[in-house]
DNA sequence: AGTGTATCCTGCAGGC
DNA sequence: TGCCTGCAGGATACAC
């Protein structure tokens, strides 16, 4: 999916379009996308205001008043799609009508996404489970470091699990440890400050440079309005398998684990510290 | 604690 | 053209 600059690139469209908005109705095409059933959501989101649209990690959140918060997680292939919009909306799950007559759209070909309506209370146990905002001043490298060092698991896992950092999927975890030359299995506690220190700005500025162009748009993302993202020229090692790295030329590499694939540059990123 | 595996679901690209 | 396989930005549950 959508990772955190793709969310927030739909967030800022959206924001606009349904900030004070009162939610007339939803209607809901594909139940699954749901928690709950379509009956108990639609009762609990009609009639209430959009007062803030914002973002955790990956997740789309509305702060909806009377007090309630709605979550939007797109899965891979998940759209939020104000109407009208640049590409239309080909597999609809969640129609969404506000009092200005205005349409929100849940969109998602593949239906791994979720669209749920949550207390107050509830939202706060989900938000509190997870990692610290990566672009958050509170989260720093020196914190990131102590924390990598009290866990084995591959680093590349590490960043992908959303209780450890919110919001790196994928792509940017493999383009961060690009950035800050290191191997995506090795475990995170076999890194040194420096390297988590590096991995750590790398996260940063990788994720902002992702936002300032829109979000990466490999296939299915679009942001509000429905338009492609211009980030995917600008990846480094992601989907490059046997394509020269651009800081040394040799062949970038595609590995298997965690179920995922993993790509990186045996020269640049090398699994063991190796004497030259 | 960590890992591999499978699952949800659809579509697309590539090989033959 | 058609059929097959593998692959996909995510998240979770399971057995070991």
């Amino acid at each position: 999916m959508p990772e955190l600059p793709e969310a927030e690139t739909i967030v800022r469209g959206l924001r606009p379009a349904l900030h004070g908005k009162v939610i007339s109705r939803a209607r809901v095409l594909r139940a699954d996308i749901l928690r709950t059933s379509p009956t108990r959501f639609r009762e609990r989101v009609a009639g209430r205001r959009i007062q803030h649209v914002g973002r955790r990690g990956k997740n789309i959140v509305m702060e909806l008043d009377p007090p309630a918060f709605l979550v939007v997680n797109l899965g891979m292939t998940g759209r939020l799609l104000t109407l009208p919009s640049a590409s239309p909306s080909t597999h609809p799950a969640v129609r969404f009508t506000l009092d200005d007559g205005g349409v929100l759209i849940y969109d998602d070909v593949r239906r791994f996404g979720a669209v749920e309506i949550l207390t107050p209370d509830e939202w706060e146990s989900r938000s509190a489970a997870m990692g610290p905002e990566p672009l958050d001043g509170r989260f720093t490298g020196r914190d990131m470091f102590a924390r990598l060092q009290a866990s084995r698991s591959p680093i590349r896992s590490w960043l992908l699990d959303q209780r450890r950092v919110a919001g790196v999927g994928n792509i940017y975890a493999n383009e961060a440890l690009w950035r800050a030359r290191v191997h995506p299995a090795r475990p995170a506690n076999t890194l040194t400050r420096k390297e988590g220190v590096a991995l750590h700005r790398a996260i940063r500025s990788v994720l902002l440079s992702a936002i300032e162009h829109g979000g990466t748009t490999l296939r299915n993302y679009r942001d509000a309005s429905g338009k492609r993202g211009n980030n995917a020229s600008r990846l480094c090692v992601y989907g490059r398998v046997r394509k020269p790295c651009i800081r040394c030329g040799t062949e970038i590499e595609r590995i298997v684990f965690g179920n995922r694939s993993a790509f990186l540059c045996p020269e640049c990123q090398p699994r063991e510290k190796h004497h030259t």
